[in-house]
DNA sequence: ATCCAATTTGTACAAGTGTACAAGACATGA
DNA sequence: TCATGTCTTGTACACTTGTACAAATTGGAT
């Protein structure tokens, strides 16, 4: 058998995509950044919005699994704050760490998703439903349980604001950048993820009712 | 001289974009939903980049006003925790409040901007940079005041932060309702402000550094 | 009533869209 | 060597896109 396009076909897609929305991009777009013809995409995933399924295959199930794998770990940890700093952790790094293939994170992907999730594609967002929201509810979950007393409101809603302050640290980093005066890139990844566990750290945290004070190693007051 | 159709066009044309984003929408989805012809979007707007340029012009001045005359009643609260907690609502309520003609807000602008910032269109991209960079400066050294020895790379990351969850919160609101089986109200926006206000005022406060304890009349003890 | 400028309509155009499909190119097993 | 199944190409189709512009319509001032 002839070696197939269709592998860089699935990243290319994936990086226009990532870039423009899945409108913006056609299918001719992605032709040309792999090289091939047209018709070689009818061939391979037969419709656009297929294409756009086979991406999300490709990297849903070993992101979330990762993820789970980080957050098995982190759940063996006794202390409730290094616990919940380590969940953050478990949740945010897969999504942040470029796809190194087989890791199944991606930072480009989850830029996709973050693209598409803003579009309000209906084939993403079925799609997104679906692949993720077990994986967050089992974060919810650990995180309730390293929170004494926290509503589900606040859980909830807090989940919400760190998936958007994740994705958005994706979509525009160069707002970083430029409203710092260059003193800050917003393209380090690592310094990226690491501001952002601490600043979710910070938020989960002021949750925790002070009256059932579970034993706390750090610092409570401040930080 | 006869009623002009521009500005239901304007409504109109910022509704469907916040809605699907800026490639899906058609000048001929706009016009049937307004009850006209394509024309008359040529007629007053010239080109599709130019109505985005006037739905931006209409919104942009007054929201940005709004929120730095709150802003600036926020600065004249001594306490630094009640006042860092009257800055950030002063830049999230605006930004959140349904458009009641004239406050320049709306939720359905915001959105817009957090839809047309993933998409990465161009157009878009410089329009909002320009007219809402110098805001979030004034806002950040507000901020910065607040905190005694915060870095600037922990503010503006936390600006980052608190941008996109604004932005998700009014994107994708139906996934709070769904994650919360149906407990949380997702599309509540008195809510979605408070949690938010909250979130952030914690992220935010976890910057300033102890040992410069400013006065404090708040528990500091988690919250 | 008549004129006029502002607005709206209808229609046309070139360019680009997703999809379909016949024809060719290729490597492999017989 | 040749037949076979896999892939690639080129091209065609019907449809939508943003834009342009002449013609019709409108409502107020004269």
């Amino acid at each position: 058998m002839r070696t197939s396009a269709k592998e860089p076909l699935l990243r290319n897609a994936a990086t226009l995509f990532s870039r423009s929305g899945y409108n913006a991009v056609s299918l001719r777009d992605i032709a040309k950044a792999a090289g091939v013809n047209v018709g070689s995409l009818t061939y391979h995933f037969g419709s656009k919005a297929n294409l756009l399924r086979e991406i999300y295959a490709r990297h849903t199930l070993p992101m979330n699994a990762r993820r789970l794998e980080l957050l098995g770990e982190a759940k063996r940890i006794s202390n409730p704050d290094e616990r919940l700093m380590a969940i953050l952790r478990a949740y945010v790094v897969p999504a942040f760490v470029s796809s190194s293939d087989g890791d199944g994170g991606g930072a480009e992907f989850t830029r996709m998703r973050a693209v598409l999730s803003a579009e309000g594609n209906p084939d993403a967002q079925a799609i997104i439903a679906d692949a993720f929201d077990e994986t967050s509810r089992t974060f919810i979950d650990a995180l309730g349980e390293c929170l004494g007393g926290a509503s589900v409101e606040g859980l909830v809603w807090r989940s919400q604001f760190l998936l958007g302050a994740l994705y958005y640290a994706l979509i525009n980093p160069e707002r970083v950048t430029r409203l710092s005066n260059g003193a800050v890139d917003g393209d380090d990844r690592e310094a990226a993820v690491n501001q952002l566990v601490e600043a979710s750290y910070a938020s989960f945290r002021s949750l925790a009712v002070p009256s059932t004070a579970h034993q706390n190693s750090k610092e409570t007051i401040d930080r």
